[in-house]
DNA sequence: AACATTATGGATATATAGATCCATATATAC
DNA sequence: GTATATATGGATCTATATATCCATAATGTT
């Protein structure tokens, strides 16, 4: 439902917004989410081009949150890497249906606007806020 | 976010509920949903599996739904062919975490529930049944 | 200037989803 | 029993997601 890629830009984005403000390292971040480095150092470009994390090269360089985690969304974060894709038009391209849905495609449309909002809801702040037994990524 | 998978199977599954009861073969299921034949072949196996629907060789054969569409909700489609994951465990395996989830996690899987809620909340009779300006599919 | 550190981009590899094709098994009609 | 229709299962192909690796560019330190 979410992609892996999805998981990874998450856990990387509250792993920042839990650091003090100095960048990180790829190694750094992929050691404290457990995600694989090769792989992070692309979700990270990614995350970067979409302007939620900066990047400095060079010594002391890496990654931090462009802007705090406060103004940064759950939502922000899975559409950058893996955009939630609405059903805005007739799947089947059925010239008479156009922009209108069907029941079915309307009903698939509203389970997806419903974790739209969901995630909207959340920013990567307030998942470091609540509290819970295990903080979160073992942080 | 759904796969395509899943789509095709939906669709499959709301062209046959609104036939007689009679067996419809993959070549005309195909035509009516605009899914390609062969692959909905193997989409098709896979809901006979998951026994929603009922299939019959030779001639006169096909595939017809194994209960009425009121009996079937658009869950039980999409968990027959792409199931939906709840997270049910810390998906970094840290040991300290065991089955608690932490806030990030469990947000997310907050909203796979939600899914998982409104699609189980609707039958695929449900859909043939609400009044639209498109029916389901052009049916 | 020379060197060390770190992100960037490209090439490539591997796994999974989506899709096609065909030989075979099974059912019906005659 | 023969011929025809149809699903089944296997093999294979292609596209996309996931993942690795490395040469290069950029930055900071000395």
């Amino acid at each position: 439902m979410f992609s892996q890629t999805a998981e990874y830009a998450l856990r990387a984005m509250v792993w920042l917004a839990n650091q003090d403000g100095e960048p990180r390292v790829t190694q750094e971040i992929a050691k404290g989410t457990h995600v694989p480095a090769g792989y992070l150092s692309k979700v990270l470009q990614t995350l970067g081009r979409a302007g939620l994390v900066q990047s400095q090269r060079g010594l002391h360089g890496g990654f931090l949150l462009s802007r705090p985690g406060a103004a940064i969304t759950v939502l922000d974060v899975v559409n950058a890497v893996d955009p939630l894709k609405r059903i805005s038009s007739c799947p089947l391209k059925i010239k008479s249906h156009g922009e209108h849905l069907c029941a079915l495609h309307r009903r698939m449309d509203n389970a997806i606007a419903q974790v739209e909002q969901a995630l909207a809801a959340t920013s990567i702040a307030d998942i470091l806020a609540e509290p819970s037994r295990s903080r979160p990524l073992t942080l």
